[in-house]
RNA sequence: GGGCGCUUAGCUCAGUUGGCUAGAGCACCUCCCUUACAAGGAGGGGGUCGUGGGUUCGAGUCCCUCAGCGCCCA
């Protein structure tokens, strides 16, 4: 059945196997195999709304290495794929690319349709519009992603797809979220909380990033009735409306006087206490602060601790309120209501500096400041109603166990383990699971009316869980009806939607059908391996274990792979606000797939890479070599005869150290090492051995046919050892002679290498003799002859070991070489003595 | 400020328990159309292994110091 094309070629083999590993269902999980026949991958489901970047390409060709590798031990690889459409990405790319925005107040228009291009103005349209848009955008933008993973060739199942803002992601939410609610591991708290003004909406701490900004210490005066002012330093004056105390270090003798006394704040002349708290640093401005409600987290504890009232003038928008506060009776108010807080800043330090209690210039600093990770202005903190779920924020021995579960966890590589440990131990609050947003799994509680007409908050109605998924906003709580909702009485729904990591951290129990589909999860969970960024280490990974913890008491999977980023030739991240990015399929398309990927496995576990096409054309090259080696080999014929010569014993017992080499690295999921040691074999297989045996192969005695059943032999090795790296040339020369796909065959092992010589082999045979014929070759380009060129005589001087083993391979070398007269002579050091007849 | 990682040839990187004159590929130079492959092959030049110290018979490898770069967290 031998086939071998006259002129071998990579052109197309990517559509062509695509196709062709889709219609046999190459890659389909075999969900008759028990769990420990079963290898289950937590593939990262891309943001649909986001664009596929060379990151992608580089770390989901690690995971499919791996896959691949499994697949070929004979394991029944799960690896499905997911696509995270749900949440604010999603919204904010609805947002600009139709040119409108979600106003929960307006009523479904059927008729609804976005403009072709996106206005000057936001059009403003009802929330199910607003979804309606989202699962559209989403639903295209997830088919450009399939057909670039599916060029890509990962060998992902495409019948385990999965959505995370799809009914079965949606049911598996809320019911993991109710099942915290009713363990008493979700709950609701109002309290101050962390809040993006722009998308107004709660943040989690694990979406929180510092930023360094400029600034400016304002030294003002707080009057103090019959003596000196105190002057307190501050980053914000235009918190003063909301300032509730002064407060200073207990040991500080200068304030020590003030404790216990009251002062009043200018412009508005409030009273204020001043009080001591051991937050306070004396060696910061004046050593004395101003409290205000609020103005940063160290607000929060103060107001906590030293139980201080709360004054609130900055809105969620971000303004200021427009009416007077009910503590503020005389001063400016009115020049301040309505302003931003940046407006408000400006105005408030005129009238500090008209009324003279503002004492000299602002001093500026640079100092970091909270941002949400995809906001644009600073986080502001205002009081609200929000779940959190426990993650041991506050709870030692939540805390305790889910450092005991990372410990569990093997980390590839092992250090990206600390990451999460000092992650957990730096925790300083749970998790705040509720945002106020519109494209998300809704929070799938009511809360019931009191006969006041208003929502009892401490008794959440929830839903059956045989019900879910539900939309509390549409749905009604069992017992009620719907002209009860939002009435004295009734019910209403909880406006919010989980966070996106809400959904994300159930990844493992989405694929694995989790209370679906019992017998699918009981094969595929927990799961084996989770590859992933090490940036999503504090949310995704963390939160993972979070939930697999809560739920099953378990690690949500056992292996955790940690890929590195790609770095420009700056030694930069590639992003793309730096516009250095290139666009995937256009790389591909250019260099060919098994060329990227070549590149992509030369990244080591978690160790950043620099984007090189260099080493993409390095493993194109690789590629045609193994078409044209494999065409050599199968045109002098395989007819499985006997090994016997020990220059090929020699080779395959190499090759088998090389094959126990690869099996250890890919275990040990070191992929690049495998690759590597493959590599290197197969180029001193083609330039060394293959040119060694060539004459004779040509041949037909049994000399021929051993070296042709070793070529055989190696030649399927090979192929096999290259397939998790380069799976369309692999494929395209294994379908040259071999039944069925490379990827289905069974990962080579040292045996069927071994078994052919008895165990007589002499690896040495192959070094020495390819180090001679290395001589030869340099005596010959020495000379400026060609390679071709006949040697009158080779002299080999050598210990007698050496010479004995290069002794049963002279034939090989006179005839590699075209040595007429190949002279062994012993000797103390290695040495070639090549004799060339005369021009 | 705390933590983690990196620093080996012009570039990208190997170098797994410390052990023979430190390796590969790319790039560069020279040569060779050789019947698998010129989208190839053969050969060559090029490195005081970031700094300083220590342990050892012996250090790219182990320990300490410092420096630079990157990332994470305050």
């Amino acid at each position: 059945m031998t086939e071998v094309p006259e002129k071998p070629s990579l052109d197309g083999l990517e559509e062509r196997m695509a196709a062709r590993w889709e219609a046999d269902g190459t890659y389909r999980f075999d969900r008759s195999k028990p769990r420990d026949e079963v290898y289950s991958i937590d593939t990262p489901p891309p943001t649909a709304s986001g664009s596929l970047h060379v990151g992608h390409v580089f770390s989901y060709t690690h995971t499919d290495t791996i896959a691949r590798y499994r697949r070929m031990r004979g394991q029944a690889v799960f690896y499905p794929i997911g696509w995270d459409d749900n949440g604010l990405p999603t919204e904010r790319r609805v947002q600009n690319f139709y040119g409108v925005r979600c106003d929960p107040s307006i009523p479904y228009d059927a008729s609804f349709q976005p403009p072709s291009q996106p206005g000057k103005d936001q059009i403003p349209i009802s929330r199910p519009n607003f979804v309606e848009l989202c699962h559209l955008l989403t639903a295209e933008d997830e088919r450009a992603f399939e057909h670039l993973f599916r060029y890509l060739g990962l060998s992902i199942d495409w019948g385990l797809q999965y959505v995370t803002i799809g009914e079965r992601a949606q049911r598996v939410a809320q019911r993991a979220f109710l099942r915290n609610v009713a363990r008493g591991e979700a709950y609701t708290s109002d309290a101050p909380t962390l809040w993006d003004v722009d998308f107004r909406t709660a943040v989690a701490q694990a979406e929180l990033e510092d930023r360094e900004l400029p600034g400016a210490y304002h030294r003002i005066a707080f009057g103090r009735s019959g003596s000196e002012p105190v002057y307190i330093e501050t980053t914000r004056p235009e918190l003063i409306p909301s300032c509730v105390a002064l407060v200073a270090h207990p040991d500080d003798a200068r304030y020590q006087p003030l404790f216990g006394s009251e002062v009043t704040s200018p412009l508005f002349g409030v009273p204020v206490p001043v009080l001591a708290h051991t937050l306070a640093d004396p060696e910061k401005g004046s050593g004395i602060a101003m409290i205000c409600t609020f103005g940063d987290t160290t607000d929060v504890t103060w107001w906590r601790e030293l139980e201080l009232p709360t004054r609130t003038v900055v809105q969620r928008d971000g303004r200021l309120q427009e009416s007077r506060p009910d503590w503020i009776s005389e001063g400016p108010w009115d020049e301040l209501a309505g302003r931003t807080v940046k407006q408000a800043q400006r105005r408030i330090v005129e009238l500090l500096t008209e009324s003279g209690d503002l004492v000299g210039e602002p001093r500026p600093i640079t100092h970091p400041v909270k941002f949400y990770e995809r906001g644009d202005r600073p986080l502001e903190i205002v009081t609200s109603r929000q779940w959190y779920i426990r993650n041991g924020g506050r709870d030692a021995s939540i805390r305790a166990a889910l450092l005991e579960r990372g410990r569990e966890l093997r980390w590839h590589p092992d250090f990206m383990r600390h990451r999460f440990e000092h992650w957990v131990e730096g925790l300083n609050g749970d998790w705040l699971i509720s945002r106020q947003r519109f494209f998300g799994v809704p929070i799938p509680i009511w809360y019931p009316v009191g006969a006041d007409g208003e929502p009892d908050w401490q008794s959440p109605i929830v839903p059956d869980e045989a019900t879910l998924p539900i939309d509390p906003s549409t749905d009604v709580p069992p017992g009620y009806d719907q002209d009860q909702r939002g009435k004295a009485g009734g019910f209403v729904a909880d406006p919010d939607v989980m966070d996106t990591w809400a959904t994300s951290s159930l990844t493992p129990q989405i694929a694995t059908g989790w209370e679906d589909d019992p017998d699918l999860f009981a094969r595929t969970f927990p799961m084996d391996l989770r590859p992933q960024g090490h940036d999503i280490i504090r949310t995704w990974l963390f939160s993972t274990v979070v939930r697999a913890h809560l739920e099953h008491g378990s690690v949500p999977w056992t292996d955790a792979a940690l890929s590195g980023w790609i770095l420009d030739p700056d030694r930069k991240k590639m992003s793309k606000s730096k516009g250095n990015v290139v666009t995937p399929l256009a790389l591909l398309e250019e260099h060919g797939t098994d060329a990227v990927r070549y590149w992509a496995a030369r990244g080591s576990p978690g160790t950043d890479t620099a984007f090189d096409t260099g080493q993409m054309k390095v493993g194109r090259r690789l590629a045609i070599k193994l078409l044209n080696a494999s065409k050599f080999v199968l045109n002098l014929g395989t007819t499985g005869g006997a090994v016997t010569e020990p220059l090929d014993l020699a080779m395959l017992t190499q090759l088998a150290g090389v094959v126990g080499d690869a099996t250890a690295s890919f275990e040990g999921y070191d992929y690049t090492r495998a690759l590597e040691r493959t590599e290197s074999f197969f180029w001193r297989f083609c330039d060394d051995y293959v040119e060694l045996v060539k004459g004779r192969a040509y041949g037909d005695d049994a000399g021929a046919e051993s070296a042709r059943a070793a070529l055989g032999l190696a030649l399927s090795t090979l192929q096999r050892l290259f397939a998790p790296f380069l799976p369309f040339v692999t494929e395209e020369v294994w379908s040259w002679w071999q039944e069925g796909s490379v990827h289905r065959s069974s990962w080579p092992t040292a045996d069927e290498l071994t078994s052919v010589s008895g165990g007589a082999a002499e690896p040495a045979v192959l070094d020495i003799a390819a180090e001679v014929l290395g001589e030869i070759r340099k005596a010959k380009t020495g000379a400026k002859r060609s390679l071709r060129a006949e040697v009158t005589r080779a002299e080999v001087v050598d210990t007698p070991e050496r010479l004995a083993a290069l002794a049963r391979a002279a034939a090989d070398v006179r005839e590699a070489g075209r040595v007429a007269d190949l002279v062994l002579t012993d000797g103390p050091a290695f040495a070639v003595t090549v004799d060339l007849p005369p021009e």
